[in-house]
DNA sequence: CCGTCTATGTGCTTTGAGCGTATATTCTCA
DNA sequence: TGAGAATATACGCTCAAAGCACATAGACGG
């Protein structure tokens, strides 16, 4: 594998890193993804179900999560569980970086700061 | 107008959100925010030329910004200047407290410190 | 057993971005 | 002063991703 680095996965979509940030949290299967995005962000943005599963089926291409073959006994048979691979971490934590310049400039631009 | 809400248009795009932090300093023409977006994000992600124009174009659509009439003396013509409307700080704003709670869940889920 | 929630997925369409190209003007400096 | 580089805006084409509707089916609660 010819030298890996994670910007060149950036800027990643707001989906995207809405899902790598619920699987930061640890492994989980599809539905409660949708349901920690959509708790998360307040109902400002639906995370449609069409749009996560294929957006799930992309980041498992781009190995940024992968697949649980094993899974709790006794679980509902229908759940496909996913964790983040230390690909999908650094990818993560790179977007984040950006994310946290983004909104250094939004401050040192005033911004966020008092009026209108 | 009916009860504008910043939230109906969020999630920005990545090159949108660029953009209006790039017009949160003052008004601009099109090639120095091109300029001043490819800065700050560091060769990291280029953002060219086509995408920019196109995107200045949706932005007025949206009101988010506006063309100024006025423009400096002696300056090259070319030019087209934009500021961001009043609509456009509040939408750049809702933004920016959006990525901001994404940014404390990262860290609640510890993907910014330490490890792999 | 009946409806609702859980769970995953496909089809269709639109939006936005990537990248190349066109066009013209202005600026630099040999 | 003339050539070439940088400035400045914009369009064409294509692909990736998202929105939204819909399909399917098992699990669960009353």
């Amino acid at each position: 594998m010819d030298r890996f680095r994670a910007e060149t996965f950036l800027p990643l979509t707001p989906v995207a890193f809405d899902i790598l940030l619920a699987l930061a949290d640890g492994e989980q299967h599809g539905y409660r993804i949708l349901q920690d995005v959509n708790m998360r962000s307040g109902s400002i943005t639906a995370l449609h179900a069409g749009t996560l599963y294929r957006a799930l089926a992309r980041l498992l291409e781009q190995d940024l999560i992968q697949e649980l073959s094993e899974r709790p006994a006794e679980d509902d048979e229908r759940r496909r569980y996913y964790r983040l691979t230390d690909r999908g971490i650094a990818v993560a934590r790179a977007e984040a970086r950006r994310l946290a310049g983004q909104l250094a400039t939004a401050e040192a631009r005033n911004l966020l700061k008092a009026h209108a």
